[in-house]
DNA sequence: TTGAAAGCGCTAACAA
DNA sequence: TTGTTAGCGCTTTCAA
């Protein structure tokens, strides 16, 4: 590579235009109180010298940087994707700068990525905290010195806001769609992600409130583990039934194992997820599943975020979701598929 | 919330351990000259007083943050996604922390996403860049300043090193294949992404050069262009074929939207991906992908980087991806399929 | 309206 | 081995 530029700095470009280093900084801030054409030539000097702020040094100076960062368990969620884009943007209209992280699954890395963002003075922090307990210390450093909220995921007694979708209204969608749909006599099963992190935990209790007879089994939050409990199933003898996923990575990959050894959907099992974002479109037949309303919860998120302060007892927003009907339960109505040859 | 606490600086740590601000910057950076007594101590009152290291005053004094940057254009596509996750790891593992930032598919927000990591002092920046000519700007304002890489598509006459996948190996890997799988008078169809990404625009001219009779199809990358291009197939009356895509994703989308309106696949249609990573285990049946060496490509990079400065000349690393048999293109040999009830 | 000066928190050169 | 001091680049009083 060719040798990398010294940076430039205001010194720089006050002795280029020569004025003082407190006229740039007034220039390049807009200040109001200010001859324009002062403000003109400093700014026709930052730009011949190829002048660009350097955001530490404003940063030490004002005590904060305007950065929000997000602290994810894991970027392959494809809900966990998605929602860092939305939040992204949400938070670049709002005039914020989002640095994405990740905890690698893993309890230090997580701890470690928090005080790397304290270190660096970001302005809040927005967290899905891997663990129901374990990720309290991390969590509660973070909130004494930043604004934080926690999103998906709770560590419950921490007094941190939390944004979540509300995970028992969800299972009690699901719940009757899944009366609705089983035959007489067919098992219904719930395909959970342990109980370790709470939106696992939340969805499996409301589940055995409302069904106890279920099966229950328990794995995590990916395909893979949505191919095995397929082949528990099968190794059980279940012959069908309808089963119930706690994400819908865990119900593709549950409906792609039962097709490929020879079950069909919905006729034999039928299949339904939650979360509704990032790998519906994966999903043949289209899956049932209840969508988390992921743009109202990135504006919760940046509600809370800039009201902080103004509220002093602990929040919590839980935001409706709503179930998305998917050909995965029903038969489709009309039977139709198009002849070959279109 | 509660009050937020005060930041504790070095020098609170110094007054309650009695020594000077340098004594504990020594402490803390473990500097060998140092009395272990002395060193105890402070560690204790850092402790006790609750100290973290302000990252901005350090890396203002020692001009370099310990930070890389990943600016990617989106993080729903599960590959950008797997390399995030992946590269955290390497980074992790050399002592770097990975910050990533996504370009929310937009030219200006992607210069914007460069100047902030800049304003930061990153020590590196690793960028897949948006469009293989509008890209250039953003790529070489990075690359004048710190060690740049760019990953996956690159901007071609930037001079900034690029590592990714030899993209036209793995479409001779797949064009070997669609040989063997398609039969006399059937159709090959190519699925392409654009060409204002190189990846898009290397893969879909490799597969011109090899099969130029192939009828070609151009979109995103993404899974709704997979729905869109199979209905346009059908639209066009085609009753059977090989089609390769230009990323899983949109394999994904093909496979599906074709079986749901009755096509069977390998029997009417063969699907064919690119990359390998992530979304395989979704489908059904099993795609038939070329897998990009994903670790060996972070590995790349990571030298790259470590090594910037050593090599004057661009550089460009291509690694050799390979081909991961599924059932997407080929009948099951054995045809077996579980009876039902196991 | 402008400039001089101080200082954000840290580290490193230098002196003791 | 330790402390003193300077200064990274910036913004913000305070004076002029």
């Amino acid at each position: 590579m060719s040798e990398r530029s010294q940076s430039i700095t205001m010194r720089d470009v006050a002795e280029h235009a020569g004025v003082s280093s407190s006229s740039v900084s007034r220039a390049l801030s807009g200040s109001r109180s200010m001859n324009p054409d002062v403000r003109e030539r400093v700014l026709r000097s930052a730009e011949v010298l190829g002048y660009e702020v350097n955001l530490l040094g404003r940063a030490l100076r004002q005590q904060r940087l305007n950065v929000v960062g997000l602290i994810l368990p894991d970027f392959s969620n494809p809900f966990f994707a998605a929602m860092a884009e939305h939040l992204g943007e949400v938070f670049r209209a709002a005039g914020f700068e989002l640095l994405v992280s990740s905890a690698g699954d893993d309890l230090s890395t997580e701890r470690h990525a928090v005080s790397s963002f304290l270190g660096q003075q970001i302005q809040a922090l927005v967290i899905i905290p891997k663990d129901e307990t374990e990720s309290r210390e991390a969590l509660e450093a973070a909130s004494r010195r930043i604004p934080t909220v926690q999103f998906d995921r709770r560590v419950a007694t921490s007094g941190v806001p939390y944004v979540g979708c509300d995970n028992r209204a969800g299972i009690e969608l699901i719940a009757r769609h899944v009366r609705d749909v089983t035959p007489q006599g067919e098992r219904v099963v719930f395909v959970g992600a342990g109980v370790s992190s709470s939106s696992a935990r939340e969805r499996r209790e409301a589940f055995a409130a409302l069904m106890p007879d279920a099966l229950f089994l328990d794995g995590t939050f990916d395909v893979e583990w949505g191919h095995q409990a397929a082949r528990l199933l099968l190794e059980r003898s279940e012959r069908g039934g309808t089963i119930v996923a706690s994400a819908d990575v865990i119900a593709l990959g549950l409906q792609s194992e039962l097709q490929a050894r020879g079950r069909r959907i919905p006729q034999d099992f039928r299949v339904i997820g939650f979360d509704g974002i990032g790998v519906t479109g994966y999903a043949l037949p289209a899956l049932t599943t209840v969508r988390q309303p992921i743009e109202e919860m990135c504006a919760a998120i940046l509600e809370l975020i800039s009201r902080d302060g103004l509220h002093p007892e602990s929040t919590e927003v839980l935001l409706a979701p709503e179930l998305v009907h998917g050909k995965s339960t029903v038969l489709e109505e009309d039977g139709a598929v198009a002849p070959l040859g279109g």
